[in-house]
Formats: C-alpha cells, structure tokens, sequence
DNA sequence: GCCTTGACGAGAA
DNA sequence: GTTCTCGCCAAGG
C-alpha cells in the first residue's frame, strides 16, 4: 500500500451510505487531483473491502460496462441505499429522494 | 525508452 | 443531450 493508496482508501472509505463521489473528486479530496486514473487501481489494490459502489465517474454514471457483473453489483448496491438511477446514472441522493417523494405526495 | 491500456475529466462543437 | 478531442498518470509488454 502506497500513501496514495492509503488515501485512496481513506476517501472512499469516508463517503457516506446514500452519496457518491466521483473519481475525481475522490482523487481530489485525498491530495493527488490529477490521479481520477488511479483511483479504481488503489480500491483493487485495497486488501479491506470498501464501499466501491459509492465511486462513480463524474457525471454520475456508472463506469463499469453496462451488463457487466460488477455494473449490476453497484446498481443493486446504490439502489439498496436509497439512491435512484436511471439507465446506469445516478440521478438523486437520499435527500433529494424523500424530498421527491414528499412532493409527489403534497402537490401530485 | 516507446507504445498501449485503463472502473477518468474537462472543454468544445 | 451526444460526440470528439486532448490531458492526465501509472502499469505492462
């Protein structure tokens, strides 16, 4: 394990159930903003399992190929903690979730 | 050392 | 919103 790695880890360990974070800003907020590349290579690298699913690319897609195995594992996961997705895209977090909800239930 | 690949990012048309 | 181009860094052949 490298201090990037370390890093790495730290972030995405750090991000809470509900949210996601881009590789950038995963990179970014560990100290190394030019390494969104290296992210996905440091959480392979990580002996600890860590919550992947919450990384995802920039515009909020998932990056793994559609139809892939580990896609549908992230799908699956982010659903399971509340996060809406449409056609592999992330398209709200918890917040905005309860807020919808509660919108549709008051103005229809 | 050179070229290719990869769970990427940002800007422009 | 889609598509193209360029930039970025590390690992492997």
């Amino acid at each position: 394990m490298n201090e990037f790695d370390k890093a790495i880890c730290l972030v995405v360990r750090n991000i809470p159930a509900g949210h996601v974070m881009s590789y950038g800003e995963v990179a970014r907020a560990a100290g190394f903003p030019r390494h969104a590349r290296l992210v996905a290579k440091a959480m392979t690298r990580a002996e600890m399992p860590l919550p992947w699913h919450r990384v995802v690319k920039s515009n909020r897609q998932i990056a793994f190929p559609k139809g892939s195995v580990a896609y549908r594992e992230q799908l699956a996961r982010l659903r399971e903690e509340g996060l809406v997705l449409r056609n592999g895209r992330v398209i709200g977090g918890s917040q905005d979730l309860d807020r919808l909800l509660w919108d549709m239930s008051n103005g229809g």
